[in-house]
DNA sequence: ATTTCTGATGTTAGCGTTCCCGTTATCGTT
DNA sequence: AACGATAACGGGAACGCTAACATCAGAAAT
C-alpha cells in the first residue's frame, strides 16, 4: 500500500507531502482547532499512511517539559516492592506521564547520587525514591542532592521537615498485633524482627516494645531476634529464640517470609500452632492463607502507596506553589485473623 | 559557597562562564583528547560548581540515538516477571542505556499497539516484549507493528521465523516432572494446569502428557484440571481431581503458588504427601522450600531470562547486520528434589 | 467603502546539544 | 625562510519540534 519508509519520518515529512508547513502539521497532533477540516483530514491521512510518530524528545526539549518521572528502587523481586511499582507504572501511565526506572544493585548502594543525576540528565519533571531506608542511606540523599532538582518523593522513609514522605504505618501495624495477643491473653510475646538497618524494622520492633510495656512488660532483652527477612533467617531465628525464651507464648515476625521459616520449624518440632505458640507476621503476602496453619498477619496498602507517590509528585509538579512543603502521607494497616492465631 | 541557579544551567552557561565556545564544553563532557589540560580543569571546575547536567534530549535529538530501551511487562507484582524485570534493570544499567517501562493494564490487553508507539515515540533503540503470551496476543502484536519499529524481542513466546524469542524450557521441564515420578514407581500422575490460554501452561501441560504418552499411559481427559495459578485455584482444582481421580498418586502442578493450595488441602485433609501423593510444582518461589513439606519444584533462569534479553537486544541494535534474523533460545530449567516427593 | 474581526495558514526563532569544517598559533623540518 | 603538520579551539548548521508572531483572505460591522 505505502512505500515502507527505511529513514525515520518527520513533521517535515509530513508537511511537505501535503504541502502545508509544519507547523500547521504540529498543530494537527496536537489538536488544536484552527485547522481546517479540510487540511486536517489530509495531514492525518499521510500521517497514518506513513506510521508517522512525533518525536517525543524533540518535542521535550521545546517544550521544556519532559512528561516523564523517574523512579529509583531496589529489591524489584520481593513481592512489596513490586507491588508499588505495580501502583507506580499503573498511575503514571493513567496520568499520561512516562516512567524511567532505575535499579538499585543492592539496597545498601553507597553512592546514589549518580543514579539521580541520570534521571535529571534525561530530564525527569519528578523522582519517586522508592528503596527503602536503612542505615542513613536517606539522609545521604537528602543531604547530597544537586542544587537543581526537579520535586522528589520518599516512599517508606522517616518524614524528615523538608521532603514529601508517604509511608506505611508500621509501628501502628505492630502495636495491633500486641494488643491481639493481648486480647487472647497472650503476654509472652517474641519478636523475630528483621534486620535493624532498615528503617522498616526498626518501626515494628518499636511498637512490639511499646506494646509490651505498656502492659507493664519492660524486660525485653531476651525476648527477640534478629532475622534477614528470608524464610530460612526466620526459622534459624525461631529456633535460636525459643530457646533462650521457651515460655513464649506468642510471636511476632516481622514479615511473612520469616513466618513461614518460623512454621516450618513448628510444623517439624511439633510446636502446636497456634496453641503452644501463636504467630502473627506482617506483609500478607498472596500465599500466606495457605500456610500450614493459614497465617494471621497485617496488610498494608502498598499498591495505593505508589498511586498515591504519583498522584502525590503530579500535584507537585503541575502546581507548583504547593511546592516542596514536605507533608507526611502514612497509610493504615490492618490485621487479618486467620488460623495461627486461636479463635476467640 | 556558589549561587544556586534557579533556571537550569545549560553548556552555554559553563561556555561563557569560562569564556570558550560551547564546542569546548562539549568536548570536555565528552572526554575528548583535543582540548588543553587548562582549559580542561576550567570547565570542569565550572560544570562542578554549577551543577550542570548535559542534557540527554538535546543530545539524542542530534545524535539521533537515544540509549534508552523500552519495555513492555504485564503483571509486575508476580514474583516471576519481577524476577525478570530484574535481571533486565541490571544489565541495561549495565550497559548505559535508560529503561522506559510500561505495564500493561491486563495480561490480555486487547491493544498493545498504542504502547509500543509511545515507546517509538520516546526513540526507544529496541523493545522488550515481556509480557506473557496468552490467546494470541503476540501473533497480533507481531501483525500490526508499525511499519518502522526498533528491534523487538519477545520473551516467553512462541518460537517465529521473523522474531527473536528468548524463553524457559517449560515443556522439557514438565517432562523432567514426570520422568522422575516415573522413576519413583508412580504413573497414575494428575495435572493442575495453569489457564490454558497461557502458552507456558499449555507448553508444561504438553510436557505432562507426553510423558505419559511415552509409557503407554493413554487415556488422560480424566487426571488434569485447570487452575489459575493462584492458591486457592490450586486448592479447588485439587480436591476436584482428587474425586475424579481417586487412584491419583502423584500430581503435577503448574506453578508453586497453585501447589501450596494443594498442600494446604492434603495437610487439611489427612492426604499424606508424599506418600499418597507426590507433588511437584513449577518455578521454584523462595518460599516453596519451607511449605510444608518442603516443595519439590522446577527452577528455571528467569533473571537470566532478563539479562539474555538485554545482552541479545543490544547485539541487534549495536551490530545491524545480525539484524532480526530471528533466532530462538531457549533456557533450561532444572529440577530441585525435596520433600513433597519420596526419597529414593 | 472602509474598517474590524476571525479563521486558516506560514515564517522565524529557538530549545540544548553535537557534527563538520575552518581558523589560528606553535613547532619541527628542509 | 618557507613549508606542512599538529594541537586547540570556534562558527555555523542541524536534529525535530513548537511558541510567538506575521500574513492574508474573506466575512461582518460600521
Amino acid at each position: 500500500m505505502t512505500v515502507k519508509p527505511y529513514q525515520k519520518v518527520t513533521i517535515k515529512d509530513i508537511a511537505k507531502m501535503c504541502k502545508v508547513s509544519t507547523q500547521t502539521v504540529s498543530r494537527v497532533m496536537n489538536k488544536r482547532p484552527d485547522v481546517s477540516p479540510e487540511t486536517r483530514d489530509a495531514v492525518e491521512k499521510a500521517v497514518s499512511e506513513m506510521g508517522y510518530q512525533p518525536s517525543a524528545l524533540a518535542r521535550s526539549l521545546v517544550q521544556q517539559r519532559s512528561y516523564t518521572l523517574g523512579l529509583i528502587t531496589a529489591g524489584i523481586k520481593y513481592v512489596g516492592v513490586s507491588q508499588t511499582l505495580n501502583g507506580i507504572t499503573e498511575q503514571s501511565e493513567k496520568s499520561g506521564y512516562a516512567l524511567l526506572i532505575k535499579e538499585l544493585p543492592r539496597f545498601d548502594t553507597p553512592n546514589i547520587v549518580p543514579v539521580i543525576e541520570s534521571l535529571i540528565r534525561h530530564q525527569v519533571e519528578g523522582i519517586i525514591f522508592a528503596a527503602p531506608e536503612l542505615n542513613e542511606n536517606v539522609k545521604i540523599v537528602q543531604a547530597q542532592l544537586p542544587s537543581f532538582c526537579p520535586p522528589i518523593i520518599f516512599l517508606k522513609s522517616q518524614a524528615t521537615p523538608n521532603y514529601t514522605t508517604i509511608c506505611v504505618d508500621n509501628y501502628g501495624g505492630a502495636r495491633k498485633v500486641v494488643e491481639y495477643f493481648i486480647s487472647l491473653g497472650r503476654r509472652k510475646i517474641g519478636l523475630v524482627t528483621g534486620p535493624l538497618d532498615w528503617l522498616e524494622a526498626r518501626q515494628r520492633k518499636q511498637g512490639w516494645e511499646d506494646g509490651l510495656k505498656s502492659i507493664g512488660e519492660m524486660d525485653l532483652e531476651h525476648r527477640w531476634i534478629q532475622g534477614n527477612w528470608s524464610s530460612s533467617s526466620g526459622e534459624s531465628a525461631f529456633a535460636e529464640l525459643i530457646q533462650k525464651y521457651p515460655d513464649m507464648d506468642a510471636v511476632f515476625v516481622s514479615n511473612d517470609q520469616m513466618a513461614l521459616g518460623v512454621l516450618h520449624y513448628t510444623n517439624a518440632h511439633n510446636i502446636r500452632v497456634p496453641d503452644d505458640v501463636a504467630v502473627i507476621g506482617f506483609d500478607d503476602l498472596a500465599e500466606a492463607a495457605y500456610f500450614t496453619p493459614s497465617l494471621t498477619t497485617v496488610t498494608h496498602p502498598l499498591r495505593e502507596l505508589g498511586i498515591l507517590a504519583v498522584g502525590t509528585l503530579l500535584a507537585q509538579i503541575e502546581g507548583k506553589e504547593s511546592g516542596h512543603a514536605g507533608k507526611t502521607i502514612v497509610l493504615k494497616t490492618e490485621l487479618l485473623v486467620r488460623n495461627s492465631t486461636p479463635k476467640i
